[in-house]
DNA sequence: ATCTGTGAACTCGTTCACAGCT
DNA sequence: AGCTGTGAACGAGTTCACAGAT
């Protein structure tokens, strides 16, 4: 199979969001244009993205909603669950915190770092923080492969270096620098700054229409 | 000119960036390639985008870095400032105000929104709350053309629709949720779970090489 | 009649590769 | 020798358009 990309990914992740609603809305079944509506697509793309994950509609009811949610679901989702560490409890780390505390069991922050001794050694939305130098060890002892970054520019490569000695996989950041990491490490870059800009820039222009997506 | 893309506009304001701090350094000019190097792209990727801002360097010296800053800045910037008003001051909403608080004075956020009594009419990291009811009198009053939403999902879709109504031009959307609006409204949608998601899939995945950019 | 699945066509962003400059 | 500017080639991702299914 010709390896799925990244795009892809993301709209997987934005269907299991609007799936879900359909379900506890009633429906039990939806086609690939309704889907591409809610999604801001085409019904070509959904057919496609489907396509990838090898799961197959009808063309009498379109796709089963509670079957492509579950194929999309283990598809996404490491069956076994995967720890996710953060590193950073400002304010944005915190947020994050907020956000995710008990949202997905498959896909928790378990453990959080920060230099500030005044907001370690005690639990934040849930999560237990730790003194980053104890990071190298609760990463490995946690077998945690997702790291997120919320500390500020000048930390973060250090941060990033750290966090790859200690076997993390793939990194979200949301500093405002590019990180130089080797090419085994998957980096997303949450970058607030530029994205208000570009924001800023096309609400001046524009008249004309536009698109985008995530990220 | 052949209008110029989103992507080329995210790399723009990267550049920027990285130009602010080689001219902190000291750096008088600057190489496609070192700039590339900086900020993970090839040199004649970095090449298209100055030459689509129209600024020309010389092969003897590259670019000029203070001329290349002015050049790009002008190009992204609103010689007159832009206002940006943000909506919700939960967790997320006050890190993003005091993120951006005093940091660029072109584009700054000056006001903020948001339905709890307890959180409005006062002032937040610099910048002044009010009460949701008065958004559209106070974007207009300040012909903000650009909105940043950091509402709970199920509040979002109204909250555009306020903004739109309003005459904002240009939202930063960080709910999960899709916005339906006339599309002469640009969207920015920066979707934290689905960008987690994404790179817990590539953790897992990935012993291969991949890149990514921001979004 | 209306859907899915998919080869083929197309789009648009990226990279190649080289002429021209110093 | 080493750079920029850029036409041309390339390629990933998207859409077209239709065969096949019901």
């Amino acid at each position: 199979m010709p390896a799925i990309s990244d795009k892809t990914i993301g709209r997987l992740s934005l269907y299991q969001r609007l799936l879900y609603r359909l379900k506890n809305e009633g429906a039990a079944n939806v086609y690939s244009h309704q889907l591409a509506a809610l999604a801001h697509g085409s019904s070509a793309q959904v057919r496609r993205d489907i396509m990838a994950i090898g799961y197959s509609g009808t063309p009498a009811r379109g796709y089963e909603v509670d079957e492509l949610l579950e194929s999309i679901s283990s598809f996404l989702e490491d069956p076994h669950g995967q720890e996710v560490v953060l590193v950073g409890l400002g304010n944005l780390g915190r947020a994050i915190l907020a956000y995710f505390s008990g949202r997905r069991p498959r896909l928790s922050i378990s453990a959080a770092f920060d230099l500030d001794p005044t907001r370690v050694n005690r639990v934040i939305h849930g999560c237990r923080c730790y003194p980053v130098d104890q990071l190298a060890e609760i990463v490995r002892e946690k077998r945690a492969l997702v790291g997120i970054i919320c500390v500020p520019a000048l930390q973060a490569q250090k941060v990033a270096n750290d966090l790859a000695a200690a076997g993390i996989r793939g990194i979200l950041n949301f500093a405002p620098v590019r990180l130089h990491l080797t090419d085994d490490i998957y980096v997303e870059d949450l970058d607030v700054t530029t994205a208000l800009e570009k924001v800023a820039y096309f609400a001046r222009r524009e008249n004309s229409k536009l698109k985008e997506v995530d990220k």
